[in-house]
DNA sequence: ATCAAGCGTACCAATCTAGTCCTGTATGGG
DNA sequence: CCCATACAGGACTAGATTGGTACGCTTGAT
């Protein structure tokens, strides 16, 4: 399974949440308490995603988080960017010369390198917005069932 | 960086490796020799691709391993599920419904499955053959470079 | 019968991730 | 002016996962 980080999991609960109150701020132990998320894991996230300038940190007694831009101009792949690095599925590609040792195996990095593109384009696809916006809607019982195409996933 | 299994790499290679001679039988031992793979490695990759039937296997004094298809038949995708299992970046996603605590968060699976489903194409629409196939030419410098976003440090 | 080669399982080691905590710094209110 | 609040940055620990290895068993050709 390509496994996506939990950290960056919450990053996304934590940017929706926001995203309900986008322009207003909110403190990292406020969001720990909507959002379920332990408050040093949430501080975590929101650390690195100030760092990645996804949110604007203010600091001091009246501090807290916001939205750097509208949850529309947010997207899934800068969301995992700033959480998890670099979006590459192998090792070969993020710089690592001496990492794959075998050189005959390099001959088909271009091959990865298409799949890399492709999936980047649908992480970038997806913005904040869409995640966060009219879940309940979608998410009726059942809903998520026949939303999954028949064989996917596995 | 969402992560693709070192065994995943390893089985690209492999399976590359024996596209070169479709129908022959390659023994694990030589497959290492001729890729570098170590050994057993190699062996761990092989049993898992005959468990997905992406190769067939002869045991005895002159067994070893056969591609099941032609290379074009065998996609990214099915080489990635037969070694690292379904393919999706969420925990949410495969089944596992006491995995997410949180309920809220929920509310966006519709969002992750649309991602997920994406990957998933632009996994299938590139096969074996494309991969091990004259990869040098799609292969140009600096192509990868732009994929990976800016600014994302690690 | 013997030997080569795959099959299966279990096991160990290394790596990476998740989560926590601590110290510092800035801001605003009393 | 002093203190409480909240972000900034890093170090550290525990846990899980993965990669790699080592055994013994089964199969089939010679």
């Amino acid at each position: 399974m390509i496994r996506l980080s939990k950290l960056t999991d919450y990053a996304v609960v934590v940017l929706s949440r926001m995203s309900q109150d986008a322009g207003a701020v909110h403190t990292a132990p406020a969001l720990a308490r909507s959002t379920g998320v332990p408050e040093p894991t949430v501080q975590k996230c929101l650390k690195l995603l100030s760092k990645a300038a996804l949110v604007a940190s203010r600091r001091g007694a009246a501090g807290g988080y916001a939205l750097a831009r509208p949850a529309e101009a947010i997207s899934v792949a800068e969301i995992i960017a700033a959480m998890d690095g670099p979006i590459a599925l192998t090792a070969c590609v993020d710089g690592a010369s001496g990492g794959c040792g075998v050189e005959r195996v390099c001959a088909m990095r271009g091959g990865w390198d298409r799949v890399n593109r492709a999936i980047k384009g649908a992480l970038e696809s997806v913005t904040l917005a869409d995640m966060a916006a009219p879940s309940c809607t979608t998410h009726l019982p059942g809903a998520l069932t026949d939303f999954i195409p028949a064989g996917a996933g596995n």
